[in-house]
DNA sequence: CGAGGTACCTGACAGC
DNA sequence: TGCTGTCAGGTACCTC
């Protein structure tokens, strides 16, 4: 699903194809995204791609920014005559654009965005750029990996926290980026039970979650995110992490550190996994 | 304030 | 075949 690796990836397929690119016109065919705001981007240049957490930002030559989380579902897909001559593997995802395509982006040079979203849950704001801090969703938002999430204060947020340490990991007010994949895979790295109340956590076991996450977030992104119902990349293609999951999604199977069989319950409703013999 | 539950939305899939 | 029910996951919002 789209977390950080998912976005960061999703991010750099920006900054590399669309970027530079001007916005001619723009289709909006889901009337709960842009509308009203067309006139805000037409004839603007996109000039930077960033990243906050799983949240994704389009800046624009005039000042103003595109805010977007593409939530479950979302994808963005560019093509170009460039990009229609690279030879893609056959991972592509089919009909483009189809009926989940939302918004469509026509660019210069004949390049086009397109936006799709199965589930509709995907938001997308147009703001001023000096003014994207203070949507809710990113003012809220905790430090994340590999930005300026340090370790002092990771270990107080999960002494301090009274619910499951995987609940806490996944609370993007207290880290930004982390969802129920790289949750569940740094629980397993670091061996450690996710019903357990991360108050009960040693400093010792905590500084092996804290390193777990930045290595599984890491693996991810070397991987170019996971896959688990339909994220691609800028150019519609799959991930591969899925490939790699240490616990996620194999219930049944055999744990990659010990053998044990891993097993799937809930915890605040979501689906977790992990191994019951090697995570204490 | 914090943590848990649920709505949001729709396709996939299991079971009848 | 086709219908019904359940599940999935990130966040907003409500409730305790």
């Amino acid at each position: 699903m789209p977390e950080l690796p998912e976005v960061e990836t999703l991010r750099k397929g920006f900054e590399k194809y669309v970027v530079g690119h001007k916005i001619l016109e723009v289709e909006v065919r889901d009337k709960k995204l842009l509308v009203g705001y067309e006139k805000y981007v037409v004839g603007k240049k996109i000039i930077a791609a960033r990243r906050f957490g799983k949240g994704l930002v389009i800046d624009l030559s005039n000042g103003s920014s595109i805010a977007i989380h593409i939530k479950l579902t979302g994808q963005f897909v560019f093509r170009s005559p460039a990009v229609n001559n690279l030879k893609l593997p056959k991972q592509l995802i089919d009909g483009i654009p189809s009926k989940f395509t939302r918004v469509i982006f026509k660019f210069d040079r004949g390049a086009v965005l397109y936006f799709n979203d199965v589930r509709r849950f995907a938001w997308m704001k147009v703001v001023p750029t000096s003014e994207v801090g203070r949507l809710p969703f990113f003012a809220g938002m905790g430090p994340e990996p590999f930005k300026d999430l340090g370790f002092e204060y990771f270990q107080t947020m999960i002494k301090k926290s009274s619910g499951s340490v995987k609940s806490a990991l996944m609370d993007q007010k207290k880290i930004g980026g982390v969802g129920n994949i790289y949750a569940n895979d740094a629980l397993n790295l670091a061996r450690i039970d996710p019903r357990r109340k991360g108050a009960g956590l040693s400093t010792e076991e905590i500084k092996k979650l804290f390193d777990a996450v930045h290595t599984v977030l890491k693996k991810g992104l070397k991987y170019g995110g996971a896959t688990e119902i339909n994220y691609v990349n800028i150019l519609g293609l799959v991930g591969q992490y899925q490939n790699h999951f240490l616990v996620y999604d194999r219930e049944g199977e055999k744990c990659k550190n010990c053998g044990g069989i891993i097993k799937k319950i809930k915890i605040a409703g979501r689906g977790t996994y992990f191994c019951p013999n090697c995570q204490v």
